[in-house]
DNA sequence: ACTCGGACGCAAAACGATTTGCAATCCGGG
DNA sequence: CCCGGATTGCAAATCGTTTTGCGTCCGAGT
């Protein structure tokens, strides 16, 4: 029985077992060979004792933390929980923990809680951000901060989604099935994030249709339900009836779905609407929203792969790993 | 300038403002006074080296992390991304950050989790736990852990919606609605967390209208849209024609739906269906789901209000906080 | 018998902060 | 002119690890 209240310190192990503590710390960590004999005494005691290194002792002077931070805009925002819960779980097949941040796409927050993380020793960090640049990147970069990036970040680890081609393989989808006219309700103006290659890879599709101009418009707005709310009622009001439009998320998409209705069209019928990302959502409403499905759950998986791989000194160039996507063909366009 | 990759300590700090650590410590911390001069001096120097004091050596001695653990059964289940929203708004007030882990209501991983959180010095747990009880507790408090469960747990501090009422109120609004049968379907079986209480709601509810039995059967599935579905499903191929179905929670209900819709049956006209918890999809879905809303959000909020007087010392009884919700009357039922 | 080289452990020095006991200084009042 | 009490700052111990440079011991080779 150890002493009530009082921690059981690697000093107490070594005195338990009648060896040092360098022993005992080599017995823990490997790095240098111990007979088996001690070895086993060692390990007995430490079961014993229910002896646990103290984490900041050990971080003082290994600086490392075992924790990764994760940054991103906002945890409730549908399609991050189960991007979240694929890097927890990779991360936790190594030790390392998850420390969730959200930033609510706001250039301030985004910086000061980076510094945050890093101030708190994380060993690594998964970014999702909406306003830093290429330089901020490489102020990290110089820095030794371990990051990868979700989304778009060419020269830095990366990992993404095809948004350009998925949307536009999406826009190609609305046109060949007849729709004469599709609109895009894209993301926030000048926005950060997947909201520029999407609105790229609608504008590409449209442009080999010969299509473009009033009769497709693209309007912007909030990536959130409110936003695509929004910007259809906008569209509508002004006048335009495009015959289906092509959302930059599903949150979007069903937003815009509301406003149809509200304007007294029937979806699909009277205007076709697709979305992005096939939050759980997507399938539940009805019509079931036709969208593009890009696992979320991988997305964060091969950011810490690569993030791992990174914090375990590899050195190699930048690695950009596209994670595939599929149009989820169902009953809303 | 610094000379770079060498990281600023407070011993720097030190030679450059012509003061001992202790000072600066001082400053930093506050603690004992500090001439306004001598202050100014020190802060100035901090700023201008960028000083950050480092987290292990500062945790090796004040035995903080300023970190909280939060565990969860799965980030991924819409239900508790929200609660956790609400868990890191109110710890960012007071500087501390969230560690989230998924135990996926496994008894084993909610232990062996709880155990790595303490390990790793957290400062705090929020417990949202399923297969914990109240000896569980009790031995985390006897080991001097601070922690709140979100849920049920009298003894401790803890903070839960009314599961009891909310159930026993929806069910008699359906009920009073004029849905002749009214049947549950519940939580897993013997299964902790909510699944308990709201059965019980439910049981009294009916028992109230002096209703029981074959015509209103009770029958258990995991808390998932596959539960739900399979429960449903189970149900009506069982020859059971419930005119209203209370689910335990949305996801389930979720599945409910569109378990009845591949027998063949409308909603609401042929069944009706209510759910719990209110997650975003409830509103999306059509019909939109009758559901119990009980603010999530708040819930984390409250809960750490909790956890943090409690860090801060505060010696008081228990507390049992209940937050409050409201029947969201949709159309599903 | 003597040397040589592994194996194995130990001692002690960090890591970077916080926290006390104590010393120095300054001040006004008797 | 001296004394006592504030006020301010310093030195040094401490927190619990990891990590090296060195001994020591032992068996094998000559």
């Amino acid at each position: 029985m150890q002493a009530a209240g009082q921690r059981v310190t690697i000093r107490d192990v070594a005195r338990a077992a009648g060896v040092s503590t360098a022993t005992v710390s080599q017995v823990l960590n490997g790095g240098r060979p111990v007979a088996d004999a001690t070895r086993q005494r060692i390990e007995q005691v430490i079961a014993e004792l229910n002896y646990r290194p103290n984490t900041f002792a050990r971080g003082l002077k290994t600086l490392r933390s075992q924790l990764v931070g994760v940054v991103l805009p906002d945890l409730s925002n549908p399609f991050y929980p189960a991007l979240v819960r694929g890097v927890q779980d990779r991360l936790g097949l190594s030790g390392y923990h998850a420390l969730v941040v959200n930033t609510d796409a706001d250039r301030a927050q985004e910086r000061e809680l980076i510094a945050e993380l890093v101030d708190r020793q994380v060993d690594g960090l998964v970014l999702i951000t909406f306003t830093l640049s290429r330089a901020d990147y490489a102020a990290l970069a110089q820095k030794d901060v371990r990051f990868v990036v979700v989304g778009r970040a060419d020269g830095f680890d990366h990992v993404h989604s095809s948004d350009y081609a998925a949307a536009f393989e999406m826009t190609a989808y609305l046109l060949d099935k007849g729709y004469a006219s599709v609109a895009h309700l894209a993301g926030p103006v000048g926005g950060g994030g997947p909201a520029g290659p999407r609105l790229a890879g609608y504008r590409a599709a449209m442009r080999e249709r010969k299509l473009r101009g009033a009769s497709a418009p693209v309007v912007h707005g909030e990536f959130t339900l409110a936003g695509g709310y929004q910007a259809m009622a906008g569209l509508l009001t002004s006048g335009a009836r495009p015959r289906a439009v092509f959302c930059a998320n599903d949150l979007m998409a069903l937003g815009a779905i509301e406003a149809a209705r509200a304007h007294g069209l029937r979806v699909p019928e009277d205007v076709a609407v697709a979305g992005f990302d096939d939050i759980d959502a997507a399938s539940l409403v009805r019509p079931r929203l036709t969208t593009v499905g890009h696992h979320a759950g991988e997305l964060g998986a091969r950011a810490v792969d690569l993030l791992l791989d990174r914090m375990r000194g590899g050195e190699r160039p930048p690695a950009d790993v596209v994670v595939d996507f599929e149009l989820q063909k169902r009953e809303s366009a």
